[in-house]
RNA sequence: GGCCCCAUCGUCUAGCGGCCUAGGACGUCGGGCUUUCAUCCCGAAAAUCACGGGUUCGAUUCCCGUUGGGGUCACCA
């Protein structure tokens, strides 16, 4: 049985590479028949955010990307969330100590440094800083708290391991730090806890981001100290930023948060991120989960690390609401933009048309009907436009039958003899030169309301 | 800096030894449609396949090196 995870730290809002990771997972379970299982990786309390935990539920909810198994649904094997499996890794690592892979290592907290700078030749590594006075147990250790649990790494070995994606890989061992496996606090580094739980959920395929490549050994170390078999891995790509170092704040977006706050569609996005390191086998860019989910396969996935394009997923996100239904627009919109429900029903409905081949992103409602909201720019008119304003107005008060048509046919009669182009009507009527296709746009927004409108400008 | 990974148009990519004088998509530019803006349609420019060696009858495709980029080297994940 196919059984896939995503590992998440409660550290705020998701990263959109966590996303990635998410619909790689998911779509390789699901391929399979198998279970896609969510797992908290809450062993920072230094990092945790409050609240950080749900919005991951949420943002997966949101993509459509549920866990069968997870600290909300529970499951076989319970708990999801690290914090609760503290025991766990006790025993675990106790076992470590007991057979020898494993050592009490004296470290002082103030000792236990932020990264370091490796500028110089000097290979800095960390070691042991003395054997004297261990603690007796783990929970000795735990009470002095200046102790911590290491992995013992073999001197002048070779560690090769197989990743799907890029085959052979290895490390010498002088290269594979002793590092922490419990800290000082009782609780373990991602490390311990990421390879026992994966063994105890019985993961069949891990998958996840390119930057463990390098803590791989130390994880093939602990599979081979508990005589367990390393289920097959793959690293994928880290997603980047435009000048191509790995994608962050500092130089793009990367919270779910924003781009739902863009307007961005999840099915959009999941498309778009679908299309970073794997390609359709039929090289086409609009498809549904589900067919992806039908043509994807982990072993497609290629191992550059692609530049996160914003222009293209705009345009991706713009075939979508073009794509959409009306209803399904309507109720996008909706959902997205509160102001929207103040329309009457009906003046939102007929809208709907006209707004969907010029939505990039669910935010560009509001600038399209700033007029249906009274919102209008302040312009000046110059001349010629203001002297179109009583033939517009008697044009417009002659119409009967208050239609798109009918409007066009005024203005076009301007047009003609007056020798000026649709974007000074534009102007006048909404206060810009560009927008909604403007008859359609009048006739919806009605003729005493347009007439009124003409009225006002007049007295400028 | 050590180690590891990566390398096809600006970007995402197809290519898995001959079909490639390298295909598609976004973007860009030009044109058509047209009622502004979009959508849509057509067309163009855009990659000496990073460079240098091999292997081979034949390399974008295999191997090695160089260069460049990235990751990692925490009691963070």
């Amino acid at each position: 049985m196919v059984r896939t995870r995503l590992a998440a730290s409660p550290t705020g809002y998701p990263h959109i590479g966590t996303i990635y990771q998410a619909l790689f997972n998911y779509a390789f379970a699901k391929k399979h028949k198998g279970r896609f299982i969510l797992r908290i990786e809450d062993t920072d309390r230094n990092r945790f955010v409050e609240g950080s935990e749900e919005v991951i539920f949420d943002s997966l909810k949101w993509f459509g990307l549920t866990a069968d198994e997870g600290p909300l649904s529970g499951g076989e094997y319970n708990p999801y969330r690290q914090s609760e499996r503290l025991e766990i890794y006790h025993k675990y690592a106790a076992e470590l100590l007991e057979k020898g892979y494993a050592f009490y290592s004296y470290f002082p907290k103030k000792d236990a440094g932020q990264k370091k700078i490796y500028t110089s030749e000097k290979n800095q590594k960390s070691t042991d800083l003395t054997d004297q006075d261990r603690p007796a147990s783990l929970k000795e250790m735990i009470e002095r708290g200046d102790w911590v649990v290491r992995l013992k790494v073999p001197k002048n070995e070779k560690i090769t391991f197989k990743d799907e994606i890029r085959g052979e890989i290895t490390f010498d061992t002088s290269e594979v730090t002793e590092q922490v496996l419990i800290k000082s606090d009782g609780f373990p580094t991602y490390h311990l806890a990421v390879v026992v739980d994966d063994q105890l959920m019985k993961i069949s395929h891990i998958v996840r981001a390119e930057e463990w490549l390098s803590s791989t050994p130390k994880h093939v170390l602990l599979y081979r100290y508990f005589n367990w078999e390393m289920p097959p891995i793959y690293h994928t790509a880290t997603l980047r930023n435009p000048d191509k170092s790995k994608l962050s704040k500092r130089h793009g977006h990367t919270s779910v948060l924003w781009f739902k706050e863009q307007g961005f569609l999840p099915v959009a996005i999941l498309n778009f991120l679908a299309l970073l390191g794997w390609s359709h086998p039929e090289e086409k860019e609009i498809f549904s989960l589900d067919e992806f989910i039908k043509l994807f396969d982990l072993k497609d996935i290629r191992p550059v690390a692609p530049i996160f394009d914003l222009v293209k997923l705009r345009w991706m996100n713009q075939q979508y609401i073009q794509n959409s239904t009306d209803e399904e627009l309507e109720k996008l919109i909706l959902d997205f933009n509160p102001n929207a429900a103040k329309l009457p029903e009906e003046t939102l409905r007929n809208l709907i048309p006209l707004l969907k081949s010029r939505m990039e992103t669910l935010s560009d409602f509001e600038p399209l009907t700033e007029m249906f909201f009274d919102k209008f720019e302040v312009v000046e008119f110059d001349d010629t436009e203001k002297s179109i304003i009583p033939e517009l107005v008697t044009g417009f008060r002659t119409v009967k039958e208050w239609s798109h048509e009918n409007i066009f046919k005024v203005i076009k009669e301007i047009m003609l003899h007056q020798k000026v182009r649709m974007p000074v009507f534009y102007k006048l009527m909404t206060g810009r030169t560009r927008g909604l296709p403007l008859p359609e746009a009048l006739e919806i927004y009605s003729k005493e309301k347009s007439l009124k409108r003409l009225e006002k400008i007049n007295k400028l």
